[in-house]
This record gives C-alpha cells, structure tokens and sequence, in this order.
DNA sequence: GCAGGTAGCGAAATCGTTTTCGGAAGCGCC
DNA sequence: GGCGCTTCCGAAAACGATTTCGCTACCTGC
C-alpha cells in the first residue's frame, strides 16, 4: 500500500534501477534525474521497504538486544547503556534494537538471529546459557556478552573492573578506619561475584584483618532482598561498622533498614553500593557506590559488534574496563 | 550463509513450494513429504529468512514500541508494561519489539512504519506529536496511544483513571482526619495532570475544605526533583499534615526529605505517590499509592492494535481502566 | 471402460529492492 | 570519419520465501 520505488519510477517514466541508484548516490545518474527523484520521494513520503531491501542485501543494519523477563534487575543497568549504545550504533549507521522474549526462551534468540532480522546480537543477563553460546559461534553470528566475562577465546565481552571495584570500596572504608567491614554477595557463581569476594578477602588481608564468616551473608534481587540480611546483621556485637552491598539495589534496602534501626547512615553505619544506578540517588544520603562506565559499556558493546561485522575474521576481544568510586554520603 | 528453503528442496529432491507449503501446514502435502521436511528442517537448523517472508506476506507480526531518551521516567513504567504486552502479543501470534530512538527525533518512527518493519505501533510518553498521530492515520496505519488521552475519536488510547485515583486518595486521607494536604502537581498541561489536579479539588471541595495555592506546588521528573518543594512545604504554619506526590519517584524523595528533618512518614506527615512503579518498595515505609494496573494496560494496548489489524475497519477505542489506591505504609 | 473426483506435487509469478552489465548517445581527438 | 571515452540509463537477475494454478496419477462408481 505505501509508495514503493516502481511508483516513484512509473510516475517519471523512468526504470526503478534508475530511481533506486538516484536515491542511493551512485555516481551514474545525472544531477537532474536525481532531483526529479528526490523530490517525487519528499512528495510521495517514500520510504523503501526494509523486507525488501534487506533480502536483497543480505544484511539489515540492524543490532539485536534481548531483554528477559527478570526485568526487576536488568532495567535501570539498561536505561544506563541505552544512550552509550545508541549513539554508537547510529554512529556506525546501525539500529539497536530491544527484542522482548516470551516465558525467557534463549531458542528465541537464535531463531532470530538465524532468521536474519538482526546482524549482531549483545548478549547479557540470563542469555548466557553455553547452548546458546556455541549455536552463534558454530553459525558464525557476531555477537559480544556484555557484563560477564566468558572464559572463551572465541567470545568477545565488555565487562567492568569488578575486583579493583571492591578494593577500592574496601581501601576507602579502612582508610577512613573501619575494622568490622560486612560484605554481601549473590548466590549465583558468576565470574562478577568471585571477583568481588576476592576483592573483600584480599583487602581484608591486606589489611591483617581475620576474615569472620558472619560478616559475609548472600542476598538476592529481588524486592526488600535487603532487609533481612541487614537486621542480622545489626544485631550481631561488636556490630559492623560498614556493610558493602552487592548492588545498589541491595543497598538502597540496607540504608532504609538501617535508618530504621534508629541508626545514622554513614556516622552509625557506612553503606556501600554498586553499579552506579538510578536508584542511588532515591535514598538520603545518596549512595556511594562503584559507578561502572554504563555509556561507555554500551558503546564499546556495539562497537565491538560492528567490528566483527566489518571484518569477520578479526580476533574475539575481552575488555575490563575502569571502574570508579564515587562518594555520595553514605560512607 | 543460512540455510534456506531451497537448499531443504534440494537435498530431499523436492520443491520448494512443497517444501513450503509442507512447513506451513498446507494440506495437499502427503504425510511422508511432511515428515521428511521437518525433519531436514530440525537438522539443518532451518529458520524461513524473515526479509523474504516479510516481503511476500506483506506483513511482519511484529509492533513497536519506541523508547525515548527520556529513560528516567519511562524505563520503570516500562518494565510494568511489558510482562502483559508480551504475553498478550504471543497470544495474538506477534512479536513485541523495542526501538530506540536516536535524538528523540520522531520521524524515524514513521520511517520505521512506512518501511514496514513493524504492523503496527504503541504510542507513548513523548511521542505523541500531533504531526506523527496525523501522518499515522492518513497512512491507516495501526496504532494505539498508551497513558494518554488523546480528544480525537480515531485514535485508540488506553488510559488509567487518574481522576478517581487522586480521589481515592483523597478520600483516605480525608477520611483519616487530614485537613492540610499539599498536592504536588507537574507543569505539562497534559490531561492527566488535569485530570489528577481537578480530582484533588474536587474533593477538598466536597469536604468543604478552602483551596489553599500554597499547598500545590510543581515538581518534575528528574532526580531529587521533591527535595526541595518537601522542604518549602515542611516550613510552612501549619505544617501540611499530608503530601500527595504526583508521582511515586517523585514521593520517594519526599518520604526521605521528610525522615531526615526528624519527621516520621505517615504519623507526622503522611505521603502518598502515584502509578504503583517498583520505585515505592525502596523505602521504610514502603509508599501508599495509586496502582495502575499497569500489565492490563500492556495487555489492552496490545489487544487494541491487533483489533485494528484484523478489522482495519474497526472503530478506536478509548479505554479508562480502573485503579486502586494500594496502602503500603506511608499513608 | 469411462467420467469425475481427489491427492500430491511442481512451475511460475510475485513481493520491492539492489546491482551488474551492456548499450546508446554524445564528445573530443587524431 | 573512425576510435575511444564518458555519461547516463535500462534490462534483467538476483535475494528467499508464499501462493495460485495446473498437471499427473490414482481411485471410485457406474
């Protein structure tokens, strides 16, 4: 029903091999064709057909992210890699495009990729199952896992400084002459957690500070994940001068907690975050956190797609990069 | 590179109608033929190239949803939306599928439209300039406004009753004895604000309680935005004895610029948001609110373009949905 | 045996582009 | 005038699927 570029050429008399290289500046159409096709375009609200034009070119410009649906998390990491990717996918004369899957299928995403809608895929958050992995590798795919480090020559992966993160917490509360330092971390086993406990662990001994199991509790993300761990905490005595959260979700709970207790934050007790989110600032005091680049993890994600788009048989690439405590108040 | 229909028909020595028609469950395909199909179409990881098949049907089951740059606000909405979108656009044989736009320009979603990547498309947050509604419509083509009103009867919208919401606030806190009750407004004339702005003096009228201006004070979307009319609003004599925040991100500060002037939320100064976003779980207390419901919401905009899909004839719709004021503490 | 019906398959057109290749016209130059 | 070179344009072949239509067998019933 929309104008297609045969109407345009029918309407000038002229053949849609002309009018396709006139809207797309090949040097053999002479100054005034391209204009009369220009403007008949303008006129007709042209736009070509993306099925079309996209079968017949074997690409489609297009770079592929897929949300699942534990969005509780991934949202506000999102709304921070968003603007760094954008701008680098547009740069690159890509789209990025967010893929919603139903009941978190990881054959969903391969069936996209292989039906072509996409030219590159970012992988993140739960898409990491090996299945997945080794289809794209095996069908060549370009794609970069964005947030974990895969212990893969073969993948190439953007993820930030988890470990100097932590010391760099960690080196901050010793200076400011904390001793009892509890740290949360997650259930999962994922490279990002391992990093941070050594990180605790080693500035503890860095320190010749004993390391005391019943400073180290888990917690998860989910709502109020917080609270509970943060109790237990405060009730423990000698109580910790300092809690280093494992997120700043986790923390904004931690804060709340222990403010409730009638407690100060940071005087009472200094509160940690990470990643540098939104949520960092819905507390009073702010949070102090390790801010991970998110713009500049977006950019670098699609930037390392678009390289294996160009040139396919370049190397795989694994990145960490810098990371950045910034303090905020809340210790 | 992917293995496509023909080479199926190749190996098996068929056609490639056969070959399609045996995948798409035409009926004059023997039992074997089919069978033989699917199964070198398992083996072969075979995925129908979407261009092509886009192409041809002229269709693509899929419907956009485009994201602003003004993640803020609408990132947490979103992730409410989606469960419902999604489930609902499976069950309607689509896919949902997010855009980012690149500087908030609004053309690339009617470029998207025109070029035919998409059936059809949700409308929200900023997109909803006149320019774009009224080249969608002269293109027939489907779409559905989402948390707006829009006074035009050929556009479907589906909107929460945020009249009767500020009412039913209203109505509890009135009916807890407040007298003073600051209402927080936001400067975009839009119909919800309106709406939400005429429910709160309604009802102090209907209380007979006089309208007094220094109790409505504005407040935008952006970080800490209520820390400062809070303050304002706490200096006053008499101390308003409830605020009604326009908005739950919004409430988030003022429950924490009240707390840190030594307050306590509700007893001292009850605080209530609006939209239900996951926002209110992330203070003590947890905040008293207006829930949207907000995967109805995704669900009947998804259901509303797949209407005009199928019926292109179809009337809009404009749909209120019902919300519920939801006590969690802080009212 | 023959008409009519059905089951199973393939040929070919089509969707709207892009891109290669060749051809016609015009020009300059010897 | 002939040769080569540009400049501009069109014909036609893709890309990979879907879908219509017709054809061949075979079967059924009389």
């Amino acid at each position: 029903m929309p104008t297609s570029l045969t109407d345009i050429a029918r309407r000038l008399d002229l053949s849609p091999s002309t009018v396709s290289k006139a809207l797309n500046g090949y040097r053999d159409v002479s100054v005034d064709t391209r204009e009369m096709v220009l403007r008949a375009a303008l006129e007709l609200d042209y736009q070509p057909s993306s099925a079309a034009r996209d079968l017949r070119r074997g690409r489609t410009d297009r770079i592929g992210l897929f949300l699942n649906t534990a969005l509780e998390y991934v949202v506000d990491y999102l709304s921070g890699i968003i603007p760094g990717a954008v701008r680098c996918s547009q740069e690159c004369g890509k789209r990025l495009l967010i893929y919603t899957l139903t009941d978190n299928d990881p054959g969903q995403l391969l069936q996209v990729c292989r039906a072509g809608e996409i030219d590159g895929v970012i992988l993140f958050s739960t898409h990491y199952d090996s299945h997945t992995i080794e289809a794209l590798l095996e069908d060549d795919f370009p794609f970069v896992v964005m947030g974990r480090y895969i212990p893969d020559e073969r993948v190439s992966c953007v993820v930030p400084d988890y470990y100097d993160g932590t010391r760099q917490i960690m080196d901050h509360l010793l200076g400011q002459g904390h001793r009892r330092i509890a740290f949360m971390t997650r259930p999962e086993l994922t490279t990002a957690n391992e990093a941070r406990l050594r990180g605790y662990l080693d500035a503890l001994a860095a320190a010749e500070i004993a390391r005391d199991d019943r400073l180290i509790v888990e917690t998860r993300l989910v709502p109020d994940s917080g609270v509970a761990p943060t109790r237990r905490l405060l009730a423990l005595t000698p109580r910790p001068t300092a809690i280093v959260a494992a997120h700043d979700l986790v923390a904004v709970d931690v804060i709340n907690t222990v403010q409730a207790a009638g407690l100060r934050v940071p005087q009472d007790v200094a509160v940690t975050g990470f990643d540098g989110l939104r949520a960092g600032f819905r507390t009073l005091p702010h949070i102090s956190t390790v801010q991970q680049p998110l713009e500049r993890i977006g950019e670098r994600v699609v930037e390392l797609v678009n390289r294996q788009l160009n040139d396919p048989t370049a190397p795989a690439l694994q990145e960490t990069l810098p990371v950045q405590l910034v303090l905020r108040g809340s210790a």
